[in-house]
DNA sequence: ATATCAATGTGTATTTTGTACATATTTATT
DNA sequence: AATAAATATGTACAAAATACACATTGATAT
């Protein structure tokens, strides 16, 4: 292996094996669900005295036989029980000293679910939503991941059709226009959004009304089926060794 | 350590520090440079049999006591001698077979470099650069990572003043333009071009002209100095511990 | 010196996209 | 029946992207 990644020889003979399998690959995820008109997101409690009293992304090692982007599926599942997620990979964090415990390198995704979803049942009550917005501080470099995959999230929800996946599914234009507002932490102008959705293509219109509202009910709408893939990071064949905690 | 990551006693006890511990991580740097009008890649022919033939990107794997993102300027400086060039993340890949000979998860970086920089010096020769048109096939998943950074480059150039990077620091308006339709691998017209980089007021005019063209000569242009800064991946201190191969 | 070649340098009309903005309509509620 | 609160919708304006042509300059060849 050492060969391979075309050191010497006379190097391979200082470098132990231990010294080059020394640091421990992770990932984390930024569970992204809107409630309450706002984007939050799923956080433990550290259980580490140097940060206690703070919270955490879930995140688990990576096992030597899953792939890397099946670790965040596995984290999804074992955590809230849903297993049809949107997960995108965002970075990777890799600063000697972000992990208090040891040397640890740590793949970012973010996932998108709809807190509504029946499957969804957060593991003993060991987590809890909290609204992105009121997140000041977080464990070890976790106020830096969250920041970077918001910005990320951000970056594409206009672009791609993602954000159906932090809503049921039928919606009405206006929820639609609220997740957005809650996402991008801006006020939208209702005519030219209903515009710039319209063009996009992405809505099918289901001829029925919202009845659950105190005012004049508006469309409900569904996501096209063609576009209901959850794209992004591929959901491998897992090959696990009878290691998963449920 | 895995109580940190917050798996439960009994199953610590399962789990020996090697199976954790069992993975590697590695950088691998896409070098683009530009030359003869066309994009070009860094590449050394891979030394593993069931690669024979084929060529690879130039990586390493990550040391324990050094950032991540400080491992890709470490394998540029100790393969093309240069120290201050442009490197940027991607994305990290980690499918359990993608190295043949152990398990490596790699993050990807993509650098930008102008060949004609005085201290670049291609390491014993045994690199080569190849223009990214040409390339077929690489060995291990690297032409996937090839493609991944080419496209982030391509979504990037127009956005960010980093395609300076691969140009002397004078250089012509012509020489520019081709150099961003040799990335975008299509032709741009040349008025709405000129006028588009205008608009990003990122060039100073030397009034000066070109000298080397057997035609009628162009203005000469830099970057302005506020834009050169070589922002993405942070390049921390390194703690080496004697382990450099020079 | 002149003619030719090849590239530089420049502007306008058109289309597309984004933004600002107001009123009539529908339903639930009182 | 009146009121309140939300839905639904279009147009004028500004900004950005695109398509497109010709005069000028300097090097080169005759």
């Amino acid at each position: 292996m050492i060969k391979d990644l075309k050191l010497k020889t006379a190097e391979i003979e200082k470098i132990s094996h231990l010294e080059y399998f020394n640091i421990a690959i992770s990932v984390d995820c930024v569970i992204f669900s809107y409630k309450d008109k706002a984007l939050h997101v799923l956080l433990i409690k550290s259980d580490l005295e140097e940060y206690s009293g703070l919270y955490s992304l879930l995140g688990d090692l990576v096992r030597p036989d899953e792939d890397l982007d099946s670790a965040p599926y596995r984290v999804l599942k074992q955590r809230t029980g849903m297993d049809d997620v949107y997960l995108e990979q965002v970075h990777t964090f890799g600063s000697i000293d972000r992990h208090v415990s040891g040397r640890v390198i740590t793949t970012a995704y973010y996932s998108l679910i709809d807190i509504k979803h029946q499957k969804l049942k957060l593991d003993q009550n060991e987590l809890h939503w909290h609204p992105v917005k009121e997140i000041k501080k977080l464990a070890f470099d976790h106020k830096i991941i969250l920041d970077t995959c918001l910005q990320r999230l951000r970056e594409q929800v206009m672009e791609f059709p993602i954000a159906f996946n932090l809503l049921p599914p039928k919606f009405s234009l206006r929820e639609l226009q609220e997740l957005y507002e809650a996402i991008l932490g801006v006020k939208l102008d209702r005519r030219n959004f209903r515009k710039k959705i319209a063009l996009k293509g992405w809505l099918q219109d289901l001829n029925v009304m919202e009845n659950d509202v105190p005012h004049r009910p508006g469309k409900l709408y569904i996501l096209k089926p063609a576009f209901k893939k959850r794209k992004a990071a591929k959901r491998s064949i897992q090959r696990n060794r009878s290691l998963v905690i449920e």
